[in-house]
DNA sequence: CGACTTTATGCAATCGTTTACATCGCATTC
DNA sequence: GAATGCGATGTAAACGATTGCATAAAGTCG
């Protein structure tokens, strides 16, 4: 547990890097034998096998990997693009993933475009120069030129946060035009009609436009529509949608709700409808999606839509897993969404 | 922008890979010339360096990673390893260090090892198989062997979120002890004596020894000190944060200030005072630490610390690239911190 | 018991770069 | 104008595994 141990007797052991030649004399095998006994165990006697481990373990031996996929042509690497991950949603799919990755002696790369697709693009590029067998990525928009790359090299991807519509992507998500439907049919059901929403941008994210269309689509089965005012778009970070929110209150006549594309925006409208003295779940509704602790912990807790946060990041990785062991897949996989309802959202007020 | 596009004008250029020797064919000269316009631009003629890089952008050249870090010992990879990043804090760090090494053109590799001293360990060598050049690893508690591998292999590292006492292990963050010292010093300024602590677990987690020590030195000097009763241990999350809290709220001679290590266990404690009826800032007292949307986002806003979390990251990845580079660096970089006062602590009752 | 199969192992080529060394031409200097 | 040096390029040998093929030993069968 200790930091420091200078004397630790493993001194007296191999000081510097052995390779599977050394392996190979110490166990009076040739290097060929090694690599079958550590890769492909019973292709070799098992006594021979238990003098290799021996002389491996013994040595310290590290295989270099390098080597190995260079010849193998694998790297038991797999790279996730994600758009950032200083973003609890996509930390915790992406930790998911490393964990479900991890069990099957997986490495993950991780690469971050911040909603860029050229970004995307180019750090595709970058992870394919490292070798990685297959690629996560989050949503459907994507540079068409990432897929002929991906074409050109052979590797398998899947994305994530959406299901493809044309099937063409093997994909693992759920419906997200669903989640932000669900939520506003809730408000509509309060009593709400001005009903304002708070977005990112759409531009390359099918996320939050799918999300724009489900409070339209909701809007207009119930005669509505979604007033061009009542629309703010935001970077997704608590100050911006705050001030997003703030403009959006400041109108002559502002939304009786607001409909959030995620906790973090409709947690900067908490915020400043509490700087605006506003009573939230009496004054103002507001909803979220992803059920996140940031949301669920406010008062009055967030009304949210649950998300498979989780079940991406393993479905993401077991899919991948099975296409690179040949194993059979299924690469369309939709989860479902709940709603969960909670204080920040009740009738309008009079 | 659209995930479709059948008829993409590209398909008629190349379609599988190409190699050095390709580029080299094309532009007339030799592979070594090839190796040289790419990495070393200025030990070629500016007009041969052109013919090659034009070469390369026409055959979509990628260069293969494992077989360049197979003769130049250099993968180009740097290894992270920490806890859980399922933890908005580790999120944060490892985003901020891994848009550094991008910019250097190094990508990120990434492991978890779940406060696991073994399970790090073994991540960490496998990192090493997948030939990473240099590490970066959570705090100062390590097994002993974990230095001994990265010494035989001649990896760099650096420790995070916290600076190592002795000076032996190259280290980059700042006083944990510190942080909790001054919000128990807050709390006695108000006129708390009954404190508690709400502490992640100590074993092989150096952070929340300090901070558990931090409490401990600033009673002790003002005459007091930590009733054993007072102290809760519990895993990182809110769900058992709130389970310890009301342990804690439930004794005969509850504690009239808590001083969490992090701020999702204050979070959580808070949610255990709303629970009982408590009101917070009044009734009773609450510490964060690191200053987290998580905690400033509650009514009423949490006290905390304010870390370097992102500077943490920035630091580390400057100084392994230095390293790796062969320039200057400063092995030892301890950040100032911050207390945020806010509403969740106030004087006691009566 | 001989022919044929099966199994375990070794030999050596191979993966795609980088880089030490050799070479060549050209400019500089006396 | 010969000697020298230097910069740009090519040649070929690495780097350390995996794996196709060859081989030897052991097992099988009529």
């Amino acid at each position: 547990m200790s930091t420091q141990d200078p004397t630790d007797a493993s001194n007296q052991v191999v000081r510097s890097r052995s390779d599977a030649k050394d392996v190979a004399r110490l166990a009076g095998v040739s290097t060929a034998t090694v690599s079958r006994a550590l890769n492909n165990p019973k292709s070799v006697e098992p006594a021979t096998r238990q003098l290799v481990l021996e002389a491996a373990a013994k040595l310290r031996y590290v295989p270099h990997g390098a080597a190995r996929s260079m010849r193998s042509r694998r790297s038991n690497m797999i790279g996730a693009v994600v758009p950032s991950f200083d973003y609890a949603l996509y930390a915790r799919t992406t930790s998911a993933l490393q964990q479900r990755l991890d069990e099957s002696g997986y490495s993950l790369v991780l690469a971050e475009h911040h909603y860029d697709l050229a970004v995307e693009l180019r750090v595709a590029s970058q992870l394919i120069e490292r070798g990685v067998d297959a690629f996560v990525f989050v949503g459907l928009d994507h540079d068409p030129r990432l897929f002929s790359l991906l074409e050109d090299y052979g590797r398998p991807y899947v994305l994530t946060w959406g299901i493809d519509p044309l099937r063409k992507h093997p994909s693992v998500g759920f419906d997200n035009q669903a989640a932000t439907y669900a939520v506003t049919n809730h408000l509509l059901a309060l009593g709400h009609r001005r009903i304002g929403l708070l977005s990112a941008y759409v531009e390359g994210n099918d996320r939050a436009r799918e999300r724009g269309a489900g409070v339209r689509r909701a809007l207009a089965e119930a005669g509505l529509e979604l007033n061009a005012q009542h629309v703010q778009y935001a970077p997704i970070s608590l100050q911006s949608a705050q001030e997003a929110a703030l403009r959006l209150l400041a109108l002559p006549t502002p939304p009786t709700a607001v409909v959030a594309t995620n906790d973090v925006f409709a947690v900067g409208a908490m915020l400043a409808c509490r700087k605006l003295g506003l009573v939230i779940g009496h004054d103002i509704s507001i909803t979220g999606v992803d059920n996140t602790d940031l949301g669920a912990t406010q008062t009055p807790g967030l009304t949210s839509i649950r998300t498979p946060i989780v079940e991406i990041g393993l479905a993401a990785a077991e899919q991948l897993i099975a296409r690179l062991e040949q194993a059979p897949y299924n690469p369309f996989q939709s989860f479902p969404i709940e709603i969960v309802c909670r204080g920040s959202t009740g009738s309008p007020r009079g």
